[in-house]
DNA sequence: CTTGACCCTGTAGAATGGTACAGGGATTAT
DNA sequence: ATAATCCCTGTACCATTCTACAGGGTCAAG
């Protein structure tokens, strides 16, 4: 006796109903089993997953990204090579990702010490922290 | 002589003209001055500028957070305060963005090796990884 | 001095990621 | 048992962030 509906799962994941209901429109979320009059019956380990589409989302990754990253799982016992080659793809992503937000930290805080110092301000500090370089497809 | 055209800062930025126009008009680029025919004149600096929006939006900043990002600079002599709650809030910010990409790509890195191994996997690391948790506003 | 590549304004359309009803059943709390 | 609350489908609409013309002027190379 586990299932949730889908008032429960949006609530335990902070997210809307309309919301998980447009993710199983677009594909990202598999239609759960129904009940006699209709109601999705969740299992409770959907709300993990939509707690890690969430954060997932909050880092920059789009819909189409979230569902490759989940995907990554599904595909195990087929093409371990491709399986394994995208999410290093997605790990080095990832740790540009990490790099530029240090520099942009990094920056910050220079900013800010900057601020207290009460120094003079010839350049900013935070629009040269960025230099353009490699594309984040 | 250093006045840039649009397409030329939009070369150097590896952005479209059109794009650029676009964050004219949203008020994220304050309008350039202009020729006797019309064209804008950019200045050098323009590319910098834009260079940092766009890697800004890789790192998953939106155009408004940017034009927030940028105007940390211009608010600088003003009210020092201010300025430096609100880049420490940033700062923040990108320390759990950091954080959260961090613990996604200790997940992706347990991925890979499992897959490697050629192991079963029951379950996915994946969406364990990241427990649902802080908000990231 | 013409041709092609640029520039201008203005408006329209697209992709992404939702959000909000309307209209109508199902469940639950009092 | 009846009102409040939840669920269903379907459609429409919203903000954000571009992208693509249309219609017309400008500039630079051959």
């Amino acid at each position: 006796m586990k299932a949730l509906t889908i008032g429960k799962v949006a609530k335990q994941a902070g997210l809307g109903v309309e919301t998980i209901r447009f993710y199983e429109r677009t594909g990202l979320l598999k239609e759960p089993p129904r009940n006699d009059s209709g109601y999705r019956q969740y299992p409770p380990e959907a709300v993990v997953k939509l707690c890690f589409i969430k954060k997932a989302k909050q880092l920059g990754f789009s819909l189409k990204e979230i569902e490759e990253l989940i995907a990554l799982r599904h595909k195990q016992d087929a093409t371990c090579g491709d399986i394994k080659a995208q999410a290093e793809e997605k790990i080095k992503n990832i740790e540009e990702r990490i790099r530029d937000l240090a520099k942009m930290k990094a920056a910050l805080l220079k900013l800010t010490r900057r601020c207290s110092d009460n120094g003079p301000v010839y350049e900013c500090p935070i629009l040269t922290a960025l230099e353009p370089s490699g594309e984040v497809p």
